[in-house]
RNA sequence: GUUCACAUAGCUCAAUUGGAUAGAGUGCUUCCCUCCGAAGGAAGAGGUUGCAGGUUCAAGUCCUGUUGUGAACACCA
């Protein structure tokens, strides 16, 4: 409708012969600003030097559409379509039709996108703060690909480097402690939970037998069972990744010093100290950085960069990475050294969240792999549900810090607005259950009350909300339109019901209480949530 | 010190190319089950959008300054 609203006013336009394409048609926020309105006279009052009233005026006497009942000006000078109810009622029947298709468009056809996320270092297991950014990047991608696209999601695995090698000797040195031997944790070594029941692992299965074993071995049994571990947790929390990369894969398959000659070759590098240096500074970075240090060895970022360079190989036309805040200081870098190396660097997209804290009584509690007291995805799966918990992470926008008070998340669980949704559609379910089966009807005599209005315009603005969704890659677009539906739905049966004595009307509302049921279903499958049938 | 985010109702948050009277939930005060699921519905109170300027037909949204909160500023990753 918003399509066939926008070509409407650009016929006028022509018509009138003003030359102007930003037409913006949406639905206002309030009901009797009409269903649709434009605010293109507004936009045309600078450019065409007149009264906006009349500008709107001379639009609208030049719209032709069957389906608009009557057309309102209002000042300041907005144009406000008032519409038939024909083509909701015609929705229905084309929801019923579609079922699980519902909703889907092809915006974003042709598009090969590589969404990253959650890439935790397999030193510890998951925590409440890989949850925010799985759900979101989970999400993006159910909804990038309901909108067309290829969408891979992948998880880099950080299995090389210093950190690793910290791991080992965490395990190590927890392994030793249950041997009575002597036993030094590193500087910046792991004490979480899981270390040491690995180390407890070893011990019970090969008793004292490891002892000589170096610390590769250490390292190996380390990466296996936390990324066991973690891939299963994600499991559970429903995502589903295609693709986990190995660092130490791209190191062993990348020719990272020809990839350094041509930053070179394009002027991006330079000696100095005995150190390779990126010119970041020339390439939107604060200042320049080091690749190859004076010990000839490469900095993080090297392979990071070779990383980025393998997708792009790959035939990835769109990159998304989901990082928290504390690395957006790496973005320019990044983005940097893919311009330094030719390619484009708006190919990469990086999306920012804001990092969660964990609040016990009103006082924050420092999260830390290294200290082990953070909260683990697993155990809040268990305590607040897989459901609750991807909605809560969906419901708000990355940009917002967000405090996580898991006494307060098990509290309020069945206050959680996916409560109110399942129970909308286990509502629909129940009474669906009960009822005859759904035959075709010729016309939809009944459904002309305020409420059904209501449910009808919310389910017809599904796909639409999708579209937003996937243009403005905000998931939680779609849990809020989620819940202004169920909301509609609520209203509707507590003011009317379904099954009645007069068989016509009957099957007219479970026509529409099935397009609701489909259209939640369907919404609530972008984000990753199951709703029950009964509760 | 420099850079980047964030600040909206008591609390948690919406409002996304700048649009109409800033909306939900929660908490608080009330009302509604003879009836398909009351985990629901209806009503009320609750706001100078941190503060001060600016841009314009129009600012929570853009710009400048300022205060507060978080984060990043290694030849660590």
């Amino acid at each position: 409708m918003i399509e066939k609203l926008t070509n409407n006013i650009k016929e006028s336009l022509k018509k009138l012969d003003i030359d102007f394409n930003d037409i913006l048609v949406e639905r206002p926020s309030k009901k009797e600003n009409g269903d649709y309105a434009s605010n293109i006279a507004l936009k045309l009052t600078k450019l065409l030097k007149e009264d906006p009233m009349k500008i709107a005026e001379k639009i609208k006497n030049n719209i032709n559409n069957d389906c608009i009942e009557k057309i309102e000006i209002v000042k300041p000078g907005f144009i406000n379509f008032f519409l038939n109810k024909k083509y909701l009622y015609e929705n229905i029947d084309e929801v019923i039709k579609l079922g699980s298709d519902y909703g889907r468009n092809n915006l974003c056809e042709g598009k090969n996108y590589n969404v990253e996320f959650v890439s935790a270092n397999p030193t510890g297991i998951l925590h409440l703060g890989n949850a925010r950014g799985g759900a979101y990047g989970d999400s993006l991608a159910r909804i990038l690909r309901f909108s067309g696209a290829k969408v891979t999601e992948e998880y880099y695995v950080n299995d090389a480097g210093n950190q690793i090698n910290n791991l080992g000797l965490s395990i190590q040195a927890r392994y030793f402690e249950l041997l009575n031997r002597e036993s030094h944790m590193p500087e910046n070594g792991y004490y979480g939970k899981e270390i040491i029941a690995i180390a407890k692992n070893l011990y019970e299965k090969y008793q004292d037998t490891l002892v000589d074993k170096d610390i590769e071995f250490y390292k190996e049994i380390g990466i296996n069972e936390l990324l066991g571990k973690i891939k299963k947790v994600l499991k559970d929390y429903r995502i589903n990744f295609d693709v986990y990369t190995s660092e130490r894969s791209i190191i062993a398959n990348t020719n990272m010093k020809s990839m350094l000659d041509t930053m070179g070759k394009n002027g991006y590098t330079y000696k100095k100290d005995g150190a390779l240096w990126l010119k970041s500074s020339e390439l939107g970075d604060s200042k320049d950085h080091v690749l190859i240090k004076n010990d000839g060895l490469y900095t993080y970022l090297v392979p990071d960069i070779a990383y980025h360079v393998n997708k792009i190989k790959r035939g990835f036309t769109n990159l998304i990475d989901v990082l928290g805040t504390d690395h957006h200081g790496y973005v320019a870098r990044l983005k940097g050294s893919l311009q330094a190396l030719g390619y484009d660097r708006n190919i990469l997209d990086v999306k920012l969240l804001q990092l969660v804290r964990l609040v016990k009584d009103n006082v924050e509690v420092k999260m830390s792999k290294r200290s082990g007291n953070a909260v683990s995805l697993q155990e809040l799966l268990e305590e607040v549900g897989i459901n609750a918990t991807r909605y809560f992470f969906t419901m708000r926008s990355l940009d917002t810090q967000m405090d996580f008070d898991l006494e307060m998340a098990k509290k309020t669980s069945n206050e959680n607005p996916v409560y109110y949704i399942s129970y909308a559609y286990a509502r629909i379910c129940t009474i669906l259950a009960k009822a005859p089966t759904l035959e075709n009807v010729a016309e939809y005599l009944s459904l002309n009350d305020e409420y059904a209005y209501n449910v009808l315009e919310k389910v017809y603005e599904f796909p639409n909300v999708v579209k937003q969704a996937s243009l403005k890659q905000l998931p939680h677009l779609i849990t809020n339109y989620v819940y202004d539906l169920a909301n509609s739905f609520h209203i509707y049966y507590s003011k009317n019901r379904i099954i009645t004595d007069n068989k016509a009307e009957t099957m007219e509302r479970l026509r529409l209480i099935t397009a609701v049921k489909i259209t939640l279903k369907n919404a609530l499958d972008l984000i990753g949530v199951i709703p029950p049938e009964k509760m």
